[in-house]
DNA sequence: CTGGGGATGGGGCCC
DNA sequence: CGGGCCCCATCCCCA
């Protein structure tokens, strides 16, 4: 017996599930629109996918392969097997996009279809771009990137981009006319027979057939032998600056092992090189480093820390900067002018706030920031090129799922950090997020976005003020030749001396392209990224517990050797972290 | 219930 | 730019 539209309606659902939010677990970043989707499905419609999202919550996409506006109909057609064009835009060029996309993303079906719609339409696929790179060739793996310098920008605009504005539009018209361009997957689709259970029988071809398992290794850099993963914002991560480039991120390069490999770039495209770990890990491999929580740990900690990757939104200090995080999400809006986050809210930081955005499950990295003010949503359109809004979608396939996020936002939802983005309600947890949104219906729901402004990354130039006076002056003097002409520290050498001064600026260079908070260090911004996004590049063999930096594994490790390396002079006292020994130290000086 | 210790997260900042 | 380390905060467990 069967049911006969049974695979037709647990894509619906899942659609409509992507176009709340519901239960995505990866982010698909494009340039900078971000888009939230279920791994599963992914991994079900095409093996490109299912080796990125096999250890990665964050999938940076190559911006010269595919953007924003582009990945909203190839997320679409993944989810519903429809390709929906748009006629604004020269169809032509749409599907000539598509095909360049499908390609990269090795969805051959709908490349498959693109090229037919071509052929018909006379066009040629892909002139410049080779129509099927191989997944892995440019990819640079995700890993990459959401730096800083997602935002940052005028450059960050796609390059072929007219007008985002022009982008937008097609999708508009896109949606309503769906008729006429709108295409099914054709047999391929095993669909029906439920091949594999899991549907992607159709969507994936390639999947099928010697489906090899590239088993990419993202991550950056685990801990010897246990090959994480994650780690979309690899501390190397932000080395771009450019939005393009994001794909390229380099990130990769740490990620991958030594193993790593490379595959020769794109022809076209571009020289750059994926590098794949040809060790890949399989599923199986990735067992220690589970997306989920890693096995229990013996005692105590385990309790706590098995949330992995995230620690709920409880402990969120609801301070008055804290900003919520939404499902949607965000990134940097395409309009180019930046203005610096600084200018607006920079100085609104201060350097105390302290407020820590949980990532959100697995995927983490989810929550979105929702940023923009109050109406965290906004219309439909499609802002760049991409998206709109997260959660949207209303009728059914629109959804891009994502937002942007505007500068200066400053969302006052307390210490509810998980928005919906559809009615704006926030919650203190991703589960009470997620089962309020289950309360939604579809048609309350639209894809919002609003062209926001991001906030620009300034660049160390262009700092303004260096007044803030400072702290004692301290250090030891010898060879310390730089000294601050703030606070009179000195450096050894002039850029320590630089990077110090920053310090003393009201301004913070580097926003958090997720919450908006400021950093005066670009590398501090990107590790903070990696709590957003649940990335913990570095486990442990042991217990599998996962930590976004190396020297918290490290004082981990101790916990299981044993080691108590400081020790309370005053009772003798052991420790395995110097923090608790300072902590200790204090209750025997503190009165009380 | 409370205090102390163990352990972890995040930010700042120096090297 | 990554590695380290310091400081602060917090959570959890246990006595």
């Amino acid at each position: 017996m069967e049911l006969p539209n049974h695979a037709k309606h647990l894509l619906l659902q899942l659609n409509q599930q992507r176009a709340k939010g519901f239960l995505c677990d990866v982010i698909i970043v494009v340039e900078n629109a971000l888009f939230r989707a279920h791994k599963n499905i992914l991994a079900a419609s095409s093996i490109y996918f299912k080796s990125l999202v096999l250890h990665d919550n964050l999938i940076n996409l190559d911006t010269e392969m595919v953007n924003p506006s582009v990945f909203r109909q190839v997320l679409d057609f993944i989810y519903t097997g429809k390709l929906l064009s748009s006629t604004d835009q020269s169809s032509e060029q749409n599907f000539s996009a598509l095909l360049t996309a499908a390609s990269y993303l090795q969805l051959h079906d709908l490349a498959a279809l693109c090229r037919k719609k071509l052929k018909r339409s006379g066009g040629k696929p892909l002139p410049g771009k080779p129509s099927t790179p191989g997944p892995l060739s440019r990819l640079r793996l995700n890993n990459q990137r959401l730096s800083s310098s997602t935002p940052a920008g005028p450059n960050n605009h796609y390059p072929q981009t007219p007008s985002d504005a022009d982008q937008q539009q097609p999708d508009e018209g896109l949606r309503d006319k769906l008729s006429d361009d709108e295409m099914f997957v054709g047999s391929s689709g095993k669909n029906g027979n439920g091949g594999n259970g899991n549907s992607n029988g159709n969507l994936s071809s390639g999947g099928s057939a010697g489906e090899p398992d590239l088993g990419l290794d993202l991550s950056k850099k685990s801990p010897p032998s246990v090959g994480m993963a994650t780690d979309a914002l690899s501390p190397h991560s932000n080395s771009q600056e450019s939005p393009q480039s994001a794909s390229v991120s380099t990130t990769n390069s740490a990620s991958l092992d030594d193993s790593s490999a490379t595959l020769p770039g794109v022809d076209g495209c571009g020289s750059e090189t994926v590098e794949i770990n040809p060790s890949s890990k399989t599923s199986e491999e990735t067992q220690n480093q589970p997306d989920g929580p890693p096995p229990p740990k013996k005692s105590r900690q385990g309790s706590r820390k098995n949330e992995w990757p995230k620690r709920e939104a409880t402990g969120l200090k609801s301070e008055d900067h804290d900003r919520p995080l939404v499902n949607g999400v965000i990134v940097g809006p395409k309009d180019g002018r930046s203005s610096g986050a600084g200018g607006g809210s920079g100085s609104s930081f201060t350097s105390d706030q302290s407020f820590q955005c949980k990532d959100e499950e697995e995927g983490g990295a989810g929550e979105n920031g929702q940023d923009h003010s109050e109406e965290s949503c906004q219309s439909d359109g499609e802002a760049a090129g991409g998206g709109g809004g997260r959660g949207g979608k209303r009728g059914g396939n629109r959804s891009a799922n994502y937002v942007y996020r505007q500068e200066g936002f400053e969302p006052a939802f307390g210490d509810n950090l998980y928005v919906c983005i559809p009615c704006g309600k926030g919650f203190p947890s991703s589960e009470q997020l997620n089962a309020h949104v289950e309360t939604h219906t579809e048609d309350e729901l639209y894809i919002k976005e609003e062209g926001g402004t991001f906030i620009k990354e300034e660049d160390e130039e262009e700092a303004e003020d260096l007044s803030a006076p400072v702290g004692p002056s301290n250090f030891g003097s010898e060879a310390r030749p730089f000294k601050c002409t703030v606070c009179s520290r000195s450096y050894k050498d002039p850029a320590t001396l630089r990077q110090h001064e920053k310090s003393h600026w009201l301004t913070r260079p580097f926003p958090c392209n997720i919450c908006g908070k400021m950093f005066t260090q670009r590398g501090t911004m990107t590790r903070h990224m990696r709590s957003h996004l649940g990335l913990k590049p570095f486990a442990c063999e042991e217990c599998g517990m996962r930590f976004t930096r190396q020297y918290r594994l490290t004082e981990h490790m101790r916990v299981h050797s044993g080691e108590k390396p400081y020790e309370c002079q005053l009772c003798g006292g052991k420790f395995t972290q110097q923090r608790n020994l300072i902590s200790h130290l204090r209750m025997h000086t503190s009165p009380s």
